[in-house]
RNA sequence: GGGCGGGUGGCGAAACUGGUAGACGCACCACACUCAAAAUGUGGCUCUGGUGACAGAAUGCGAGUUCGAUUCUCGCCCCGCCCA
């Protein structure tokens, strides 16, 4: 600090570029004049500019740092462009790990979450983002969770919260349930190592499948996403369009429904397959096959999901005794259990076609049932001896009516068949499953929901709401959910009669929390209402989305899932929450591994020039991955800004590589990145004191922008100079607009910056005009240093109030182009010619000039390709 | 196994609808400044041959379309991600 002297009118330039002290000076003065603030006129057009919130670690890392500088600068930019930008933050701020912290440490999970959050916020005004953090929300605060409950509410009114019977993981050792991360690889426990059961437990559920068609069919809405995040959703969501055939059961009057896409093979179904734990089960089991029968479910009940279903894991199976028919052929086939069919999945049972499905096949093979084959290869005549199944399409045989047919349009025919029949009908199918919300923690928003004996589940008023958090719970990782421990805060009267009644004690999944966060932000602080929706519809949908790719399907479903339901209770007037977004690649640490022991060994320990293992002198492994304590291979943010400051770190992540793509951690580029900032504040400094000494002889103010064309005719140095600067504001403008090409952005600063060192005009206002136009398109990627400059250059107002620079098109015109010679497609050689030359003189041009002189001597032209503004091609 | 990305100098990367491959930066080399070093500046820097102007080769490999292919088509190899 220290160069203010505004009062003299002349800034005196301090010569060396001290980051630590423009920082936290521009950072003050922001705040004081307000400069991030969210603006509530409505005139100018909106911008709606969101990264995903973090989570509450307590430390920043170099991801956070990429992903909140790329929404930085673009919300920067927006400003300058002339809208009004909404910039928030927020944290994600439940979850296990402050639970874990309670368990170990003793500090309540509230106060390890709030330290946490004060700790990084710090660490984030460090980068210097312009977020307006009076709309910051916090998913653990009950202002915040009130809501959370109260759109609980909205789904429970609308039919869309439910409860039903699932599995979840559970330690017999603590007696207590885990979540999923808290189970190894192996299925132990991480706290007891006890191998991990199933078991089943009532819990709530939203019926994300309800909307899983417009969650399907909107993604065509989604113009500004990555094609493979849509991909990713389609595939979660999976649709599928097949059939529902019913298999009637010898002996009972009951049916078994499956689900196929491969109706066209029904003729070639040789037995059925049951979940373990469809009803059905016991009541088809003959008396001999009891016993092997329960003692299969039992096994089957101890295995998770994956294990049951991995390509790789043996199928195994049991014949129950029971028999069913195939409603086609009136065959009697067997009825089997298996532990691939899951009863979540479908209807619960599948038709066995061991000729044409793959994992039908293999369970035949080692259970010797027999195998029928009904789709022959197109153009065979006879049907082959299978050797694997058969599972593309062909030619209907051994199928009655539809032999001969195209198997793929037998599907519609038999399925109609069916339905005439009335064994079946054409059914979608969805792979997505409704998304189980409950978890048997405390550090999340409770559910509120009172369980009553006369009156069932009742929902807490609004007027109750939020269901507070008990504090003073003692954390020990065993026994029942922490809030099922405390019962003054179970036991409560129910709202509807009064009786004892008991409170829910499952929290909910943070994705929760996650899904609506983006729609309390322009309302943060509402007291009386989940959001306003008039401010709400007047920012959303958000513009433009700044996240990991790890978010690719869980948080951006849901939220789109949030969306659509708000929508349908007549809070929100628009289909889809983000309208463009963009997944930045992670950020990775230059790694050593010694590929012998398979450890990972600290950098400190490592000569960069001769890796080898400190300890055996085994040569290490270098390669970059992301960054992690365990491997030793993370940088922080922290000292990276106590070095270099927070511009050059900006400067440096959004250089090294495109955003969507991984960025590997280089100390060197760091600096180079730091000696360019320095070489623009040289650059400027110098023009500047050049300009004060000047100043004198000339007007109080300093060159205005423009001014420029009607001063005298420009020299061709003037001209070259002034082109650089307006192509350095068009591709600048154009990289920041669009596909969002930061590197190439920074790029373009370089040549301009370069493009003015070499400058043989430095007194001309043209040179003036480059180095105001240098700091203001640097404004949005460093915008402490810009705004220094832009002060030191005499100007009263911030660089980030500044109108973002037109490009003058007169100033892009060249006289003069470089045109390529080439002989039969090889270039020899180039040409200057004027640029307005047509195709005609092109040829001329070119016919004369020295280089195709020398290569066309004694040859025969054939032919001559002019391509205006590039090149000639001649053809000998 | 299916789908989607990607493979370009020593390294990170550029390259508009097919039109001078390697912009910009890092590293490296040489020179200047300096007693010296750092910092800074200037120049060089894909490979091969040549003192040189220049010639030849080169965008994972192989073919094809074209006057001309990093870009389009086909086959193959490798890497990453998602789904099975």
């Amino acid at each position: 600090m220290g160069t203010d002297t505004d009062t003299v009118g002349v800034p005196c330039v301090e010569s060396r570029y001290n980051p630590a002290a423009i920082e936290e000076k521009w950072q003050q003065i922001w705040k004081r004049i307000g400069l991030d603030k969210t603006p509530t006129a409505r005139e100018k057009p909106k911008f709606y500019a969101l990264s995903m919130f973090p989570y509450p670690s307590g430390s920043l890392h170099m991801g956070h740092v990429r992903n909140y500088v790329i929404t930085d600068v673009i919300a920067r930019l927006k400003r300058m462009q002339g809208y009004r930008v909404l910039h928030p933050m927020g944290w994600d701020a439940f979850g296990l790990p402050a639970e874990n912290a309670a368990i170990q440490r003793g500090i309540p999970p509230a106060q390890w979450t709030y330290q946490n959050i004060a700790q990084m916020r710090q660490q984030l005004q460090r980068l210097g983002l312009s977020i307006d953090w009076n709309l910051e929300v916090t998913t653990c605060s009950p202002d915040y969770y009130k809501w959370t409950q109260w759109i609980f509410l909205q789904f429970f009114k609308a039919g869309l919260a439910y409860q039903k019977e699932a599995a979840v993981n559970w330690d017999p050792i603590d007696q207590t349930v885990l979540a999923n991360e808290q189970v190894d690889n192996e299925g132990r426990s991480w706290r007891s190592g006890a191998k991990v059961e199933r078991k089943l437990l009532r819990q709530w559920f939203l019926k994300i499948t309800d909307y899983a068609e417009q969650l399907l069919n909107d993604l065509d809405q989604l113009s500004g996403w990555p094609e493979r995040v849509k991909l990713m959703q389609a595939n979660w969501i999976g649709k599928s369009v097949g059939a529902y055939l019913e298999f009637p059961i010898v002996g009972l009057d009951e049916k078994i429904g499956v689900y196929t896409t491969r109706p066209d093979t029904v003729y070639g179904v040789t037995y059925v397959v049951l979940a373990p734990e469809h009803p059905l089960t016991r009541r088809v089991t003959t008396e001999e096959q009891r016993l092997a029968v329960e003692e299969f479910i039992q096994a089957v009940a101890a295995l998770g999901e994956l294990e049951r279903t991995a390509e790789d894991k043996p199928k195994r199976g049991i014949p129950t005794g029971g028999k069913a028919i195939n409603p086609f052929t009136g065959e009697e086939i067997p009825i089997w259990i298996a532990d691939y069919v899951l009863y979540e999945y479908g209807t619960g049972a599948v038709m066995g076609v061991p000729a044409h499905d793959s994992r039908d096949f293999q369970f035949c093979k080692t259970y010797h049932l027999p195998i029928k084959v009904v789709i022959a290869p197109p153009g065979t005549a006879d049907v082959p001896v299978l050797l694997e199944a058969y599972t593309d399409p062909g030619i209907v045989v051994n199928s009655n009516d539809f032999n001969g047919m195209a198997s793929t349009e037998a599907k519609a025919a038999i399925v109609e068949y069916a339905q005439e029949q009335g064994f079946g009908k054409v059914r979608v199918q969805y792979r997505l499953r409704d998304w189980l919300i409950s978890r048997q923690r405390y550090w999340g928003a409770p559910i509120p929901i009172i369980h009553c004996p006369q009156c069932g589940a009742v929902p807490v008023p609004e007027t109750d709401l939020p269901v507070r958090l008990p504090e003073g719970i003692e954390f020990t990782g065993r026994g029942p959910s922490p809030l099922a421990q405390m019962e003054s805060w179970v036991n409560v009267p129910c709202p509807t009669c009064g009786m004892v009644a008991k409170r829910e004690t499952d929290t909910m999944d943070t994705f929760i929390d996650s899904s609506w966060y983006f729609l309390r932000y322009p309302d943060a602080r509402d007291e009386q209402q989940v959001f306003d929706s008039n401010k709400t519809n007047g920012w959303m949908p958000v513009d433009q989305y700044v996240g990991g790719i790890e978010h690719a399907i869980l948080h951006l479903l849901y939220s789109r899932f949030f969306t659509k339901v708000l929508r349908d209770c007549g809070l929100l007037n628009f289909d889809e929450p983000f309208q463009r977004l963009l997944t930045q690649g992670m950020v990775q640490g230059m790694t050593y591994k010694n590929p012998v022991t398979g450890k990972y060994i600290p950098p400190a320990q490592v000569d960069p020039a001769y890796p080898k293992d400190p300890e055996t002198g085994e040569p290490l492994e270098v390669f970059y991955e992301k960054m992690s304590k365990s491997k030793y291979n993370g940088v922080e943010p922290q000292e990276v800004l106590l070095r270099y400051g927070a511009d050059t770190a900006r400067m440096f992540v959004l250089f090294k590589a495109p955003p969507e793509k991984d960025l590997e951690w280089d100390e060197a580029d760091v600096e180079g990145q730091f000696r360019f900032l320095n070489r623009v504040w040289r650059l400027s400094t110098e023009f500047m004191e050049q300009q004060s000494t000047n100043r004198i002889k000339q007007s109080a103010h300093p060159v205005v922008l423009g001014s420029v064309q009607t001063q005298e005719p420009l020299s061709k140095i003037e001209k070259d100079l002034r082109r650089a600067i307006h192509t350095a504001i068009a591709r600048v403008t154009e990289d920041l607009e669009g596909e969002y090409q930061f590197n190439t952005a920074v790029s373009e600063l370089m040549k301009l910056s370069n493009a003015l060192a070499d400058a043989e005009c430095k007194d001309s206002p043209v040179y003036a005009e480059g180095i105001e136009t240098l700091i203001l398109l640097l404004a949005p990627f460093a915008p402490h240093i810009a705004d220094e400059l832009w002060h030191l250059g005499g100007h009263a107002d911030s660089v980030h109030t500044q109108t973002w620079p037109q490009a003058d098109p007169d100033a892009l015109k060249l006289e003069e182009i470089t045109i390529v010679i080439q002989i039969m497609g090889k270039t020899r050689g180039t040409i200057q010619v004027p640029a307005q030359a047509d195709r005609q003189a092109l040829e001329q041009y070119a016919r004369e000039s020295e280089v195709a002189q020398r290569y066309l001597e004694g040859k025969e032209i054939k032919k001559v390709i002019v391509v205006p503004g590039k090149l000639v091609n001649f053809v000998v």
